[in-house]
DNA sequence: TTAGGGTTAG
């Protein structure tokens, strides 16, 4: 039953009345004058408006006829229109209801909560509350709803305190909606002590915090979760699905995602669109891109959601022919680009250094299907001006622009300085990013990359100065990954691993080799990153190899060495990383925070241009 | 009348 049913059937059983056939837009309302139209009839035509038009003739009556004080006739047209999704007039026909009852705040409460009008839910909970109406346990899942989407947890921790005040401090589906506003507030452990102290838990309660813990990063604990719901006897359905999909994406544990789509295709929720969505962008944020295209291609219905995420995913790949591909393919199946679609397909032609091309589908979307570009257009310009060298063009959309740049935009530009060696614009554009985004370790790197490769020492050191009076917080290098149903995860110069002796070892003998072969670290990239990877000692032991020394030692020699890192690689590990896949005859791909980089035979798909 | 969900730059 959808909303309006639902909504048409409420206001049925509270008239206890039998179902009237409905009106609808074609069957004109028969006018009757005004002496003969009474309150009954006008109430009978109210309930059975099939669609907005027919509701307004009968509005118009009601007023017409002088019944726009009649609270019953009111609450039935304000009813109507929330069935519509017509949300402005039944808010002000609901504005001159003197005393609604709780059923119909609660009704116009969550009719703004479902529809994304969350100020709008909270202002109505609040004058429900003002007006001496105590919201019941029907209310406090609507009103938390509206703080999970705004992110609003002052009043969501006020929302949880009324529900106790109010003795609804045990409902399954309140404390199940808490779960989900507290983590969508960013605070998982809050989630997780409502729902630890749940007396009892359904699907619907483990799904909200396995999604809670997938959304905010916690991805281990995601799937933790998922095995805890099935031992306690609860089935996973596709939103369950959803969220361990989206955990094992984060991860690139695709192991674990193959299980997931294997699970999907058994229980019957591959043929969900979203679920095979889901799957094809696991595959892809795992780097199986082949296996994401086979998805994709035994999809059907596939939806403009579905599209897009294929060619975000051979975007990220650094495969922007194919994501091309995929967009003309898409425009002649009929489905139409949405913002989403141009973020990604004007990325993908940054990623693969289509500079005409990226400028080609910016106009498009502008001229031809009307979309206004937002930041993330901005950025993706200013990124594909600034990949391919263009700086002063790149500076100067940024200046232009209509949209005001956030710190991001001018980052993507100093990236750009770095590649090409522009101190002049790097220094000037540094100084304005380190003012508007002092505590970001991410800039100051880069700006120091850009003096280091110049030699610039001192400098350097200047910027290292700066950072330690600012206390800058660096982001620690984490690499991770998969075998033998776990996640390896090491960080610089790690040495908690079990294998840690014999990763070490590995490392020590691939050095010589490599060196045979005339490797040459890159002092440059010394100073990239990571504090504890500034001596050129740690170079070597940066976590993405030890990862691959992990991967070496341990996986079968045919297969692929996937590994996810939280940062961007650094120059040096680039080009070890290529020899390595040439020493070893060994695929590697790695997933760094921008992108993937696929190495083999001591080449990269990125072609070095990242 | 109540709760959980797929694509997005750097």
């Amino acid at each position: 039953m959808n909303r309006r049913e639902d909504l048409q059937n409420s206001r049925q059983q509270q008239r206890n009345e039998s179902p009237r056939p409905a009106v609808s837009s074609d069957q004109p309302i028969v006018t009757t004058s005004s002496a003969d139209t009474s309150a009954a009839e006008l109430s009978s035509l109210l309930s059975s408006c099939a669609s907005p038009s027919p509701l307004k003739q009968v509005h118009a009556q009601l007023l017409t006829h002088g019944l726009h004080h009649n609270p019953r006739l009111l609450s039935l047209a304000a009813l109507a229109y929330l069935s519509f999704g017509r949300l402005r007039p039944a808010r002000l026909i609901f504005g001159a209801i003197p005393a609604p009852s709780a059923y119909l705040w609660n009704l116009v409460i969550r009719a703004h909560s479902t529809r994304g009008q969350f100020h709008h839910a909270l202002r109505l909970y609040s004058s429900m509350l003002g007006s001496g109406v105590l919201p019941d346990k029907f209310a406090f899942p609507f009103a938390l709803k509206a703080c999970a989407g705004l992110s609003d947890l002052r009043w969501g921790r006020l929302v949880h305190q009324h529900s106790i005040c109010v003795g609804c401090g045990r409902d399954l589906f309140i404390d199940s909606a808490l779960v989900d506003m507290y983590a969508k507030c960013g605070h998982v452990a809050d989630a997780r002590v409502v729902f630890d102290n749940m007396w009892q838990r359904d699907l619907v309660s483990w799904t909200a915090m396995i999604a809670g813990y997938a959304h905010n990063g916690y991805c281990a604990e995601a799937l933790d979760f998922f095995w805890l719901m099935r031992q306690s006897g609860v089935q996973a359905n596709r939103v369950g699905l959803l969220s361990v999909l989206l955990a094992c994406s984060r991860l690139g544990a695709v192991k674990r995602g193959e299980w997931f789509h294997n699970f999907a295709i058994q229980t019957g929720y591959e043929s969900d669109l979203q679920v095979s969505t889901a799957v094809i962008d696991m595959y892809a944020k795992c780097g199986s891109l082949d296996l994401a295209r086979k998805v994709f291609d035994l999809t059907e219905g596939k939806d403009v959601i579905c599209w897009s995420a294929m060619i975000a995913s051979y975007g990220v790949h650094g495969f922007g022919r194919d994501a091309i591909y995929i967009f003309k393919k898409m425009v002649e199946e009929g489905v139409e680009p949405n913002e989403v679609t141009f973020t990604s397909i004007i990325s993908a032609c940054s990623h693969a250094g289509l500079l005409e091309e990226g400028q080609g589908y910016f106009n498009l979307m502008k001229i031809v299907y009307g979309i206004e570009p937002g930041l993330n257009h901005y950025a993706c310009m200013v990124d594909l001006l600034g990949r391919a060298g263009k700086l002063t063009e790149a500076e100067a959309l940024i200046q232009t622009m209509p949209v005001k740049p956030d710190v991001s935009l001018w980052g993507s530009l100093l990236g750009a300085c770095r590649i090409y060696g522009n101190i002049d614009v790097g220094e000037r554009i540094a100084d304005l990013i380190f003012e508007l985004s002092p505590s970001h370790s991410g800039y100051y790197v880069l700006l120091s990359n850009i003096y280091a490769a110049k030699s610039r020492w001192n400098d350097v050191e200047r910027v290292r100065e700066l950072m330690s009076k600012k206390k800058v917080n660096k982001v620690q290098g984490i690499s991770l990954i998969e075998f033998d149903n776990r996640i390896h995860k090491f960080g610089v110069g790690d040495r908690s691993h079990p294998q840690t002796d014999s990763i070490y070892a590995y490392l020590g003998k691939l050095s010589v080799r490599m060196k045979q072969m005339g490797y040459v670290p890159l002092t440059d990239f010394v100073l990239h990153d990571i504090e504890d990877e500034m001596k050129e000692a740690a170079l070597f032991y940066h976590s993405e190899r030890l990862a691959i020394a992990f991967g070496l030692i341990n996986m079968s020699p045919c297969s692929p060495i996937r590994i996810t890192k939280n940062l961007r690689i650094c120059g040096d590990c680039h080009n070890a990383t290529k020899l390595i896949s040439k020493i070893e005859n060994r695929i590697i791909i790695i997933r760094d925070m921008n992108r993937f980089h696929h190495f083999g035979d001591g080449f990269c798909s990125c072609a070095d241009y990242w």
